[in-house]
DNA sequence: TGCGCTGATGACCAATCGGTATCGAACCCG
DNA sequence: CGGGTTCGATACCGATTGGTCATCAGCGCA
């Protein structure tokens, strides 16, 4: 059963004239009265009276226009589905991103995409870079947003923002006192530093930069992430280097500042699989880049 | 977006495999490829990923998958839907009766084409000659139960059953006590007749028998139908001449007589328009005289 | 009875489809 | 890391199908 024929004949069935249903149609009455004929026989079953000088549909021909209205229909209706989920505008798409990201851009980036793509699914979760990198490789997840990328050959990342670092400190710490701190005048605090592996580590990163200022920090502790390490701060156990964001989300009996020193600062980045070419993507990778640029400027 | 295509992408998205599915489709792998190709281009959407020697779908394959699925299976219902009723098996059929075919064969051929074709509705209803003419004319039914026929060019009549006649009396009428009554006999009695229009009607076929034995009742009584007839019998009115298969129904007050003398009886008929061919019909036609011929037969 | 309307049919051409041969990229394996 | 293998894409050719134009045949109407 050709599609094209149940077209012409819904068509004939309308106007109850091949004439008219050529013309409407827009092709000429014999090929019209071909194919019907063509799909009364692919049936085997006679569609069309036509007995008399005005045509009429027999009881199959009544049903099959029902039917054939019905599909027509459906596939008009998928056509366009189909249509918006390729140009990005349904569907869903899975975005797993780093826990310090949940202060920063992140949640702009979310609602901008959303309001942008409100028939778009979004699944969020969050996973640290080795979860990430898992789960973006093994599609389980579309973009990661991670800290400050992952490196894998199968996989693209884009930078998506540059910050700062910046001092975390008990609110009773007397650091507080001085205007400026210059990082190399800690040397002999506790420092909260972050899980080693897998390398290069943030860890590594930090003691990095303690190193550029000529000291390793003598009195270390260790926390799985910025949270624990800011509930450790606030509790006295130490100082803590965080990427400014961070500091968006008050907390008590934490102060943060600035100091002086080498500041190389952390990224975060958008990170997806080089094969992954679903629009969707694209679509979340520009609006992301563009809440960056317009939150940078003003 | 063509049919054939859709059936294309069903296998090659079943399969994952371009190969697999060509051989599925009794094909070459070649036109698959365009196919697919083609298919993606008129929607404007890319169905399967590529890039891998696994292909898989997009989401947008899958959206598509789902709704071709749905859409060639109702295809293929509707493909066995309509020849089921092209072939009458399915579908209605509207059949009008005089009143007093109710006790002869018709509620046997009803019976037996029920039990023939189980799914078809049979819309019946009793009309007298006029209304059948007008209604099969008209095609509010599609065929006419008449006594004895209807005549018109459009109309084709193929007669069902012919029975004779017999005389309906009075259970206390004298006329019971002789064993065989000669219809001339009566020429005195009440004689309960029919309408008279239209013409020729079932009155002028009785009158026209008592004229070929000789006389013409004195006494004459209308009726509306063979009911009322047998309703002014039963209480003294008079005598009738009824069709044989009228007697099937007992009747409190009326007995039946075989009658010496002209019985040129009368008919059934089946009545449909010319240009009538739906299968249904034609089943009908054939049930009905089946059912007369075996019940001739025993 | 002839004319007009309507659908069917036949001849011919263009577009589409499927087949074969071949290519090119990715993957596998030593 | 290089050669063979696998798999989908491309190029080209013949066959099928769908379209146009011209014409025919049946029915209704004057």
């Amino acid at each position: 059963m050709d599609l094209r024929r149940l077209v012409y004949f819904v068509a004939v069935a309308e106007e109850l004239h091949f004439g008219r249903a050529a013309s409407r149609l827009a092709i000429a009455q014999p090929p019209l009265s071909r194919q019907i004929a063509q799909l009364e026989s692919d049936l085997g079953v006679m569609l069309i009276d036509r007995s008399r000088s005005q045509i009429r549909l027999t009881q199959a021909g009544n049903v099959l226009l029902e039917r054939a209205r019905d599909v027509l229909e459906r596939l008009d209706r998928t056509h366009r589905e189909i249509k918006r989920i390729g140009e990005g505008f349904s569907g869903h798409l899975r975005v797993a991103f780093v826990g310090s990201a949940t202060y920063g851009v992140l949640p702009n980036v979310i609602k901008a995409f959303r309001s942008a793509y409100p028939d778009v699914e979004l699944a969020l979760s969050a996973m640290n870079n080795a979860e990430q990198k898992r789960a973006v490789i093994q599609r389980e997840i579309d973009i990661a947003v991670a800290r400050p990328s992952l490196d894998d050959e199968e996989l693209k990342s884009e930078p998506l923002l540059q910050e700062p670092l910046i001092l975390a400190l008990s609110d009773t710490s007397p650091l507080l006192e001085r205007q400026v701190t210059r990082l190399s005048a800690l040397k002999s605090e506790t420092f909260v530093l972050y899980p080693r592996k897998p390398r290069p580590s943030f860890a590594d990163h930090i003691l990095n930069i303690c190193l550029e200022e000529g000291f390793i920090p003598k009195s270390q502790v260790l926390a799985q992430d910025y949270q624990t390490a800011i509930s450790l701060v606030s509790v006295g156990v130490g100082i803590a280097l965080v990427p400014k964001s961070v500091s968006q989300a008050e907390r008590p009996g934490v102060a943060y500042r600035a100091y002086e020193g080498h500041n190389p600062g952390t990224a975060l980045s958008l990170n997806y699989r080089r094969d992954n070419r679903m629009p969707h993507l694209f679509n979340f990778l520009k609006v992301a880049q563009d809440v960056v640029r317009r939150q940078r400027k003003p």
